[in-house]
DNA sequence: TGTATATTTCCATAAACATGGAAATATAGT
DNA sequence: ACTATATTTCCATGTTTATGGAAATATACA
């Protein structure tokens, strides 16, 4: 993971649409949802929602499979993964520090 | 953490040159560094990251303490670990997925 | 009070981004 | 070929963002 997608990989999440999109694929993972179930899921128009699959798209956050006349979407976890540790490199110059977060996630110290 | 917090967090992240004085940030954890000291190691204009620094703040993503005629910046870890949390929250249904990610981080799946 | 250092605020400009309706494209089934 | 469904592209609009020089503010020390 370099700067550069990290900054794309992050732009594509702040953005309250496409984080609601993206958490939502991930929340199903293995089986990912079409374009249609999303836009009646989260209420948001075709082609809006169409704009913010690209972006996810562009900055390698989901991929994309066609089924018949569906596109699968999938949340693309390797890529996430390698972000959340660019995100947490060399935290406390590698040293075990205090923090012990409450949510049972250890990637932060 | 909520989702607009997630997307400010995410959004004063994905900048270049924010997210540079974050991991420098992140690197130092327990020191800190001052403004001066993020200039000179970074190559920025000192107005230009003074505006950078305002936005980590307002994102909660830093902390800020004078001493003397320094201030002090360091990274607020716990807001990063609810962030972190919040991105990977409902991964897979809660299910064990087959990603084993090559970073040590296991904070997705 | 005066001077030096550290840092922020102000401001104008240029660039990038989000939105949703209408039209275009793709696939399936008859 | 025709129709229906699924999804994307096009486009105009308004909004937000990044930049760095100059001036202002804060703190320290003599």
């Amino acid at each position: 993971m370099d700067e550069k997608t990290a900054v794309n990989s992050l732009a594509a999440l702040a953005q309250a649409m496409r984080l609601r999109v993206f958490r939502a694929l991930v929340g199903t993972a293995l089986d990912g949802m079409t374009p249609g179930a999303l836009s009646a899921t989260l209420g948001v128009p075709a082609s809006t929602l169409s704009f913010h699959l690209k972006e996810l798209m562009h900055a390698g956050l989901v991929s994309q499979q066609r089924e018949g006349r569906n596109l699968i979407y999938r949340p693309a976890l390797a890529q996430m993964n390698d972000l959340l540790a660019y995100l947490t490199a060399h935290c406390c110059q590698g040293a075990a520090c205090e923090l012990t977060p409450a949510t049972g996630c250890s990637a932060l110290c």
